[in-house]
DNA sequence: TTATCTTTGTTTTATTAATAACAACATAAA
DNA sequence: TTTATGTTGTTATTAATAAAACAAAGATAA
């Protein structure tokens, strides 16, 4: 499968969520329409994602869930599985501790890294908080390939070098400046304050 | 000023958020190319959306910071200002409640709600936190017009109706399911665990 | 049996976004 | 003065993404 297109993968990711809850209510089919209402697109966006990953439906009945379920996690999960270290242990790497928690079989956080003294040792929903000196040791001990940038801006860039040192393969980062990683490292920036002012912006001219 | 395309948009927040620390390190003019560093882009793209927001710059010295900042502040803020709430002060929610304080001057988290009560009452980041049972009294008491949602996935959905029924104008949804707002609000999902599945995906592939 | 309806799968078209190309201009150097 | 250099502003082109259009197929009903 040659690498499908940046915004199928993320909804195919978006697909996958919500058919698990189909799946534990019961529901064996879906149609595209279905789909497409969930997450406010169309049926045919929902269609053509889904011809990309080779899937075919049943014409009276849909999709069939669980084989959907199933062929997306082929597509999206690595069959070893992936381990993910978050570092920075503030309000916001806790909350992804927690969200993360037991969420995907394939993919898990397994590692927390902090400067902070008194969270170093310290157990959240599951993780260990580790003092980021032993970032390298760690992430190398533990076969972690992702890693989650979860610190203050003036420590972001920093961080991103030790772990390119580190032979990470791919980086999220949610703190507010851009960091600067090589070509083959696969790095996604998120910025909040953006996120809410583009909101502010066209909210503005609402009536 | 006819809208801006999204990504027009969401590029000039982080331009103006980097231009402002160049303002404090006494940096008076900028290049495309250095703003395009920053930000992994290219120089013809920063042009291309400064041009769209009719500024121009010096032919030798490039562009002068104060003078862009102040223009992007023209664009993207509303002049009256706009206050914000923010659903749900779990980790979450108190990240972004962090996050946003003192961040800009025309946009001002100016309440918090919660269901727990062991945190209605309490500051966190100089915001208040209110019992949900007040939402609508308090969004029209302090005129907020955007609102965060940070609470559990099982919640959003009746959260984002009472924001409806409350008369916000804007949403930026941080649940992991979309809710369904009507035509005339704007609304901004973002999915962490989309997110972190993406970079999954991509990074799988590296070497 | 035949017609109708609904849904899938796929091609075509339209929209949006990014990149490339280049004229215009100011400064500095020759 | 003339030429070279480097930058902006803008148009033209290309690429990515989404939407529309529609044939094919199977179920249902007449």
């Amino acid at each position: 499968m040659s690498t499908l297109p940046d915004k199928t993968v993320e909804r195919l990711s978006q697909y996958r969520r919500n058919l698990l809850i189909c799946d534990a209510k019961g529901k064996e089919h879906i149609f595209s329409h279905e789909i497409a209402n969930i997450h406010h697109i169309t049926p045919v966006q929902v269609r053509r994602d889904i011809m990309l990953i080779g899937y075919t439906g049943t014409l009276r009945k849909g999709y069939n869930v669980k084989e959907l379920v199933a062929l997306i996690g082929e597509i999206l999960d690595k069959p070893e599985g992936q381990n993910v270290a978050i570092i920075g242990a503030g309000n916001l790497g806790r909350a992804l501790m927690k969200y993360f928690k037991n969420r995907r079989e394939k993919l898990s956080v397994v590692a927390a890294f902090d400067n902070n003294p008194e969270k170093i040792g310290t157990i959240y929903a599951n993780v260990e908080v580790f003092p980021i000196s032993q970032l390298k040791q760690i992430i190398s001990d533990k076969k972690i390939s992702i890693a989650i940038i979860s610190v203050p801006v003036d420590n972001a860039a920093a961080i991103a070098d030790s772990l390119v040192e580190a032979g990470i393969k791919g980086i999220l980062n949610f703190s507010p400046r851009p960091v600067n990683v090589p070509e083959h490292i696969y790095l996604e920036e998120y910025d909040m304050i953006t996120s809410l002012e583009k909101v502010a912006y066209f909210a503005k001219n609402k009536n």
